[in-house]
DNA sequence: CACCATGTTCCTTG
DNA sequence: CCAAGGAACATGGT
């Protein structure tokens, strides 16, 4: 959002071209470029994990189109000279430049339809992830805190590596039930939720929209250092992606396990909240 | 070949 | 009605 806002404020759309109908779901090709084409970009902001393009139509009309990047998505501009990307789902001319959505997977999307906004829970960084809030949203539920973290309309914005980074640094185990937290672990993970995604901003910024590394995995998410800059990985995720290596603060040993399908790394020394599995789960 | 991967939504089961 | 689990979406890396 910080890095699109800037450069999109201001442009004109001069044509729409998609190369994945679906990335538009829901929502359909002729829809998307009629209300595009001879709109203009007025600004970019964020709401979770959604981007949110306010634009205007050539009469003056506002609206916004939703955008989500999934597990593998980017949007950028490059000059409009620039071959595109393999994956390019959606391109946006803006004249000079193109706005390009890229999506390997495409579990990302663009669309017109902006009710999933509505859904979500506070953002993380505002006045409203209080202590008291977080014990209502969480409620009786007997799932684990870990799993809880994930559901956006509990907290929006918390993605798989920073729900397991936030309980690691807030000493919390991934599997204590949700409703079982105490007053002192609700502030401490908040303040965890926010430590960590203070410097998941901070350090996104250094790095260019469209930025790809060599190495395994996903440069942005996993290592993203610019090049010659080989060691932020090891400052940066303390536990995720690290099964089997010493924990950073207790020398025990990080472990991965599945929860809900996804994965989870804890250190199994350190995250000790004994009353963690309800015996069901 | 097998398994894993930053996310969301839909369907089924209990 | 709700909670919870699994599959689906699609592609690429190890």
């Amino acid at each position: 959002m910080r890095s699109l806002r800037p450069v999109l404020a201001g442009k004109v759309v001069k044509g729409v071209r998609v190369f994945r109908e679906k990335s538009l779901r829901p929502g359909s090709v002729p829809e998307f470029r009629r209300k595009l084409i001879r709109s203009r970009f007025i600004d970019v902001s964020r709401r979770g994990k959604y981007l949110l393009f306010q634009l205007r139509s050539r009469g003056g009309g506002p609206f916004t189109v939703l955008g989500h990047l999934g597990m593998t998505g980017r949007m950028y501009l490059q000059k409009a000279t620039a071959p595109l990307a393999r994956h390019a789902a959606v391109v946006i001319d803006l004249g000079g430049d193109n706005f390009v959505f890229e999506d390997t997977r495409y579990f990302g999307r663009m669309t017109l339809e902006t009710s999933p906004v509505a859904k979500l829970g506070p953002e993380p960084m505002s006045d409203e992830l209080t202590q008291e809030y977080f014990r209502t949203a969480l409620g009786r539920s007997s799932q684990p805190i870990k799993v809880k973290l994930l559901d956006q309309t509990v907290v929006a914005g918390i993605g798989n590596i920073y729900a397991s980074e936030a309980l690691f640094r807030a000493g919390i185990s991934p599997k204590l039930s949700a409703r079982r937290l105490t007053a002192p672990q609700l502030e401490a993970l908040i303040s965890a939720i926010r430590q960590v995604l203070e410097e998941a901003i901070a350090f996104g910024s250094t790095v260019p929209l469209n930025f790809t590394g060599s190495g395994k995995r996903d440069q942005l998410f996993y290592y993203g250092a610019k090049p010659g800059i080989t060691n932020f990985y090891e400052e940066r995720l303390l536990v995720y992606d690290r099964a089997n290596q010493t924990c950073p603060r207790c020398k025990g040993v990080i472990k991965r396990m599945v929860q809900a399908g996804r994965s989870t790394y804890f250190c199994g020394r350190c995250q000790k909240s004994k009353i963690g599995k309800s015996r069901s789960g």
